[in-house]
DNA sequence: AAAAACTTGACTATTTTAGTCGGGTATATA
DNA sequence: TATATACCCGACTAAAATAGTCAAGTTTTT
């Protein structure tokens, strides 16, 4: 089980702004330096991440882009639900459409995954971009 | 995010067993017709757990699986182990044999998802395959 | 003997993922 | 006003993972 790269460099950039802005608009370049990123990759993320209202964008030289909320305020499910379009993580069978085991019952794992969901989202909804920056010893 | 279908229909027939199984071995194809799941992939995913002392095998007319440990002593982390050889989830980046950001500090998102895989195992270490069976509505 | 059921490795089609490419558009500053 | 910087955006592709099948067994009970 793993999250796609998109998701984990989008919270990896995100966080490089929250430490990096001081009310100047960040640029891709930046970010990709520092976190090493490809700045192609980088900017298919922010497109989404833009389009979801998470940042928005400065044309121009010495433009970039800037938070639309604070770090404290940035919930890291928002981020993810740019990039993923999707919180539901796990379900029981492949092909959902149709009920998990064929039948018009529940399966029996169904209730399982539902609070495994619940589990790992809350997770995601209680942090915010700035807890990632407590405490650290690493910096950039 | 998600895991894969091996480790899904994993729980979902080992739950199955732990309804059906009236201390006889459950054959794989009665697994597969009440659960919907190919009978050829269930033999795959049964090779696993097998090798890993989830179940053991009786084979000849008769035949079929056994679980090792009770239902009640069984947890789910042990499954998905089996079948994924990790309860390593989630890194910062694709090739984290190197270190995160190709630099020699921890990257500013290492210890967020360090607290995510920890959050998530500890909900597969607490599962047992019995918690599955309570309260359930559905019945196959 | 025959049938049920496990055993095992190899194989393959499909999907997903990660990332690149190319050709834009906007704007600050010299 | 030229130009460099930086955002904008759809299309594309190579590689890996996934889901599942196939073939050819072996073992054991009846």
């Amino acid at each position: 089980m793993k999250l796609n790269t998109k998701s984990r460099y989008a919270v990896m950039a995100l966080a490089d702004m929250a430490v990096f802005s001081s009310n100047n608009a960040v640029s891709l370049r930046d970010i990709s330096l520092r976190q090493g990123i490809s700045l192609l990759y980088l900017e298919q993320i922010f497109l989404r991440l833009k389009k979801n209202n998470i940042v928005k964008s400065v044309r121009g030289i010495n433009g970039g882009y800037i938070l639309v909320k604070s770090p404290k305020e940035l919930k890291i499910s928002d981020i993810l639900l740019a990039l993923d379009q999707k919180v539901k993580t796990i379900g029981c069978k492949k092909d959902s459409k149709k009920s998990c085991n064929g039948k018009s019952t529940k399966c029996i794992t169904h209730n399982f995954w539902d609070e495994l969901d619940i589990h790992i989202n809350s997770f995601f909804e209680n942090k915010k971009l700035s807890d990632l920056l407590k405490n650290r010893e690493a910096r950039i």
